[in-house]
Order: structure tokens, then C-alpha cells, then sequence
DNA sequence: AAGTAAACGAGACGGTACGTCCTGTCTTCTT
DNA sequence: AAGAAGACAGGACGTACCGTCTCGTTTACTT
């Protein structure tokens, strides 16, 4: 038996409401046309907090804005196991290209990636989002490795590369459509280059 | 009605020598491992320069970082024409590849990109010099479609965007190699991809 | 109509140990080198007790600090009464000057003084503990008066100002000497003044 | 012949007129009713001035303060030589007493003073003023011992810190008046104490 | 040679945002 | 009910940059 209960907690309790209150404020200013609206003053005057209630539970602004885009724009998408890699690929890129397209969430990334260049603390938490992103997506190809839709010898970081490189590469350079029909045409170039050579 | 084209240019020119100092300082810093020690400021006091100087030739700072990046880091690549796609493609990617996987470059580009998400100068002449580098790599590409390498209906837009999409995304992500051996990987990918499926 | 006076008291009483932490502990801190080390969260931290605790039993920091100098400091100094004037200020001067002097009482008088310029609380607890000891040394006085060893009309508001003027005033510039010797010089001074001119 | 003149000043020159608006903004602000009015933060907004240009010229704000108090609250009181060191006195002091009971020069005084108990550079500053305020006094009480009219052993230092210790006292307390009468009374007084004893 | 004009190094300016510190209040759990 | 712990809103602090604006100096072309 351990004894192990010393002491768990004491205080007051971290406030839910400020919290979400705070990442709904960054979204939101994000989302205005000013860029650079979003400054950590603002935030914390949109959200009725003061300033270290922000500095007190995330590091960096990008920490924030990280935190936000995970919860708020919803970039969990799905990773659908239909048994056809193309459908799978197809409804998982949509996915991911209509949110970005649509919603705000391509400001709060845009912010997040420019955070994370000169932001240790974000450059970090941001290289842990983007891992997961594609363990996500790998595992929706392994999938079609396995059913011997793609080929065995298939370089499966190449292709996620290649899909999250045309998503953020249009996303940050502006350029480019982020549209379902897009979403569905490099879907099945991937596949096609995959799929080995019959 | 006065001609005028007597007295075309009085006063000083403009110093070459100081030009060269500010675009050698800013790559400098940016090099450097303490992220954002590069400002204005920093670059002015490291060359040498007041600070005025830069903003009479450049309308922002990510514009000097683009001139830096342009002539400092190489990134004009070769548009080669063997008469072999894959091995124009080849050649066009490792010479991208390895001046980001060496050299500063890597540094001026993310910080480049930084710059773009929040400034407007600094996206427009971003956009530019994405357009451009984009044209570059179609007219590669299209000269297989004229040969017949790749299929007619290829979709040379979205082949262009994965293959910049790979080198932007490992390059801010931080994630992946951006290898010799990683170019040839894509480049045979891509061409696989776009060859048509007979 | 109900009595009711049963359960005089519920609950914990106020813990004696605390309360002498937190004046012990600002005191402390008043004394160190480093100027400004003393505010509310460090007094509570170095007292181990929650700020509550101190906002329980005192309106602003200024209170805590008077209570301390009260207190620690022993600034109740004695209005003595041997039937000479001379003898009975030199004493009362001897006692206030030396105290202040030697011990931490400076740096906690300096810091109520400072704290009572900007904070309601503080001013008017700080004006009643002045009034409450210049009343002290008029009694003196007077009693100097009543024997006629002082002059009937003498000004004995002015004498009382003079006297914590002088101590006040080398306090909180840091000049001229608070000894034994400057007090002995300042009472016989001020009889010599008030004794009239026969 | 000294060659020297290498290079005198770069640069742009300071603003003497944001200089100016900085300290009329501190008077104007200490002298509001609202204590705590006056921080860096609204001075520099009142004045029309960014906070570094503030913290470009003064170390702190007991020195912003301090300067406007020599330069505006007009503390340069005369030094008179009439021959009577009981007139030159009460002229002293009467300048002194009600330049402070009606402006707002006591206001900037007490900032200064409650800056200096915190403060190193303000302390410093606050030290430098005040011994300069006491040569002043002390020079009109000299003239008085040579001519005779005060006793030559008389302790010219400790009249003088009762002086400013009564000015100081009343001020900082709130308590007593600062009338033109008063300071008639208090020089008649000192004179009588400083006189001899025959 | 003298005049004129632009570029230069230097650095002060009005602003905005940063991240830290402190105050006085409030919650939560423990004694 | 009082205490220790600690989160909260608010607000000042002092620093770092940005982009603009003088200064006095230097360099080059025009007269």
C-alpha cells in the first residue's frame, strides 16, 4: 500500500471558463482581416482576463493559438477505414482541405506556423501537432498496404509529405485552391503513384 | 513643352558596398541560433548602416530577407533541358533540396515565410517570388508533357504544388531530410505519378 | 424573544503565531538590502501563511507595516516624567532617535511614509499614529509649561514639529546623524527656545 | 592647437519640446486628485510621447519627477540678504511654505519623496536636491553669525533640518498649516533658539 | 571651383507589444 | 471559522522593435 496521498491539490482551481474564454478570443481576432490584431493584450482584453492568466498555463502565444486550432477548428478529421485506400484518402483530405478552406482555422495555422519559426516553445509544440497529423494520415495508408492496394515498398512518409506539403504550401503562399475537388484530385494522384506499376 | 532629359541624376549614388553589408548581416543573423535576432536594428548596427538606409531601398524587412535569400542563398536553380523529365526533375529538385539542406538558406526561407504571414509587403513580394519559382518548375514539366513522358492531362499545377509542398513543409515543420537522395525519391514519385496509367 | 447567548463564538480563532510571522516576516524584509523586497506575496510567502490571511486582519500593506513598527519596532517610546523638561525631552528624543537609529525601525517608518503618499488606508492609519505621538510629547511639554520652566504662550505645536521634523527628515533623506548626541542638542534647542526671554 | 572637433554630435537632437510636455504632464497629473494618477504609462500618453523617450532621458520616474519639480513647481526659493537674518529668514521660509501650500508643488514633493524610499536613482537624485536646499538655507544663517545676530557656536545644521524638518513633517503628514503666518513663527523661533543665551 | 542634391551613419521620435510583478479578491481543501 | 495554497482581473513596469524623422557629413554630378 502507498501512502502517496500527501497532499494532492490545494488553491483555488485553474477556471474553465477563462480558459475557453481566452482561446475563443484568439480565434476570433484571428479571424478579423487586421492581421496582427492578435497580440496577447488584445486576447486578454477580448477574453475579460488579465495577462498573466494567459502567461500562467501556456508559454508562448503559439501555445495558445495551438491549443485553440486542436480544439476549436476541429483538425481532428477522421481517419475513415471504408476498405478502399482512395475513398479513405479521398474523405480524409476533404476533410482536412474544407476545413482549412471554409472556417478560420487557416488564419489560426498561418499564425501557428509563422509563431513556431522564431518560437521555441512553439516550434516544439507545433512539431508534436504536425507528427500526429501524419501518423494520422500514415495509418490510413498502411491500411491500404496491407489490403495490397499500395505497394509493399511504397515510401509512405514521401506521400504524406506530399499531401500536407500542398496543403500548407497553398495555405501560407495563398495561392491555390483548397477545394473538395481538389482535395480529390490529389487524392488520387497519390494512390496512382503509389499503387505501384502494373 | 520641356524635354527635360538634361540632368538625369544628381547627388550621391547609392553604395553598392552598403547593399552588400546589410544582405550579408541579415543572412548572418537569421543564421544565427538565437531565433529572432534578426531586427532591423540588429541588421542596421551589424553592417555598419543606419538604419534609414535600409528603408530607403527596402519597403519592409521581409523584403530585404527575400533579396537576401534570392541572391545570397542561391535559390535561382537551374531550369536544366536534357530531353529527360525525370532527369530534369531530378536535377531541378536536388539542386533545391540540398541549398535549403546546407547552406542558411533554410534560415532566410522560414523567416521569409514568417514575415509573409503577417506583413503585406512582404506576402505580395512573397507571392511573386513563389509564382516565379513555380513557373520554373512547369515549364520543366510541360516540356515532358510535349514529349510525351508524362500524360496530357496531367495536373502539372498540383505536381508543381507537391513537390515545393514537400520542400516547404519539412523545411518549417523541421521534420525530414531534404537530401539529395530524398530529391531523386520525389522526383521519380512525381513523374511516376504523372506519366498516365497505361 | 429569544436569548440566545449561547455559542459566543464558532469557528477558529484568529492565530496569534500568524500574525506575529507576518510582522516578523515584513519587518524582515523591510530590513534587507534589496529596496522594494517586501510586498504582499513575499510577506506571505516568507511568513508561510496565505495572503488571505493578511487581508483578513489588515486593510493594505501600509497597516501590516505600522502594526510591525508599532510593534517591533518599539516605537511607543516612554513620556517620561522626572519634574525637569530638559531631562524629561532629552530622554524622550534620546529614545526616539537611538531606536530608529540602531535597529530596523528605519527602513519600516520610511516604507509606512512612502506607502501613506499613495494609498487612503495607509494616510489615514499613519496620521492617527503621528497625532497620537505628537500628543505624547506635548504632554511632556506641557507639564514643562504648568512647572514654568517653559514660557505661557509658548508654541508647543511648533516645538512638537520641530522635534519629529528633525527626526523624519534626516530619516528619509539618509542625512545628518540620528545618535544620542544630535537628540541631547535638539531638546536643549528647543527648551532654549521655548523658555521665554527673561 | 588641439585638434578635438573629431565629431561633436550624430544624430538627431533631442526634443526639447517633448522634454517640456513630459513634465508639465507629470505636474499636471500628480496634482489630480486621483493619487496614483501619475504613471510612466499615462504620462507618456499625456504628453504625447512614447515611453521610451521618457526612459531615453531619466532613470526613473522620481527623477522625471524631480526635474519637473526644480524646473516647474519654482522650488529655487531666493537666498535674501537684507542684513536681518530674521527677515531674510521668515522671507525664506514664507517662499518656501506657501509655494508649497498652494500649487502643486507639495503633490510632486511627496511623489518624489515616496519614490526616493524605493528607489536608488530617485534616492540619489532626492539626496542631491536636498543638501543643495540646505546650503541655501545654511548660507542666509551664516550671514547671521557673522554679523553677530546669531550666537558663533550655534548648530547652524540642526536649525536648518528643523527648518525643512517642520516643512517636510507637515507636508508628508497632512497635518498642521503651511500659512505664511506659520512660517513667520517658526523663523521668529528659530532665531530666539539660534540667538545665545544672554 | 562652386553649387546643388541625394545618400550616408547616427540616433531620437511616437507607438505597439512583450513578459514580469504586484495588489486585492476569490475559491478550494484542510485543520 | 480560520488557515495555507494559489488562481483570478487589473494594471504598471521597463525593454525591444518598428517605421519615421532629423542631424551633420560625404560624394557626385552640374554649372
Amino acid at each position: 500500500m502507498s501512502i502517496e496521498h500527501t497532499r494532492r491539490h490545494t488553491g483555488r482551481r485553474r477556471n474553465e471558463a477563462a480558459r475557453q474564454a481566452i482561446l475563443t478570443a484568439a480565434v476570433e481576432l484571428l479571424g478579423r482581416p487586421d492581421v496582427g490584431a492578435a497580440s496577447i493584450d488584445t486576447i486578454a482584453a477580448a477574453a475579460g482576463v488579465g495577462k498573466q492568466t494567459i502567461y500562467r498555463w501556456w508559454p508562448s502565444k503559439g501555445a495558445v493559438l495551438l491549443e485553440a486550432m486542436i480544439e476549436r477548428a476541429n483538425m481532428e478529421a477522421p481517419t475513415p477505414d471504408t476498405g478502399c485506400v482512395l475513398t479513405d484518402l479521398t474523405t480524409f483530405l476533404t476533410a482536412v482541405f474544407t476545413a482549412v478552406h471554409a472556417g478560420p482555422a487557416a488564419a489560426v495555422l498561418r499564425a501557428v506556423m509563422a509563431e513556431a519559426q522564431h518560437n521555441q516553445h512553439a516550434a516544439e509544440l507545433f512539431g508534436e501537432f504536425t507528427a500526429h497529423r501524419r501518423a494520422a494520415l500514415r495509418s490510413v495508408l498502411e491500411k491500404g498496404v496491407d489490403r495490397g492496394e499500395l505497394a509493399a515498398d511504397a515510401d509512405l512518409d514521401l506521400v504524406v509529405d506530399q499531401a500536407f506539403g500542398v496543403l500548407w504550401y497553398r495555405m501560407l503562399t495563398g495561392h491555390g485552391e483548397l477545394t473538395a475537388a481538389s482535395a480529390s484530385r490529389l487524392a488520387a494522384a497519390l494512390v496512382r503513384q503509389a499503387a505501384g506499376l502494373e
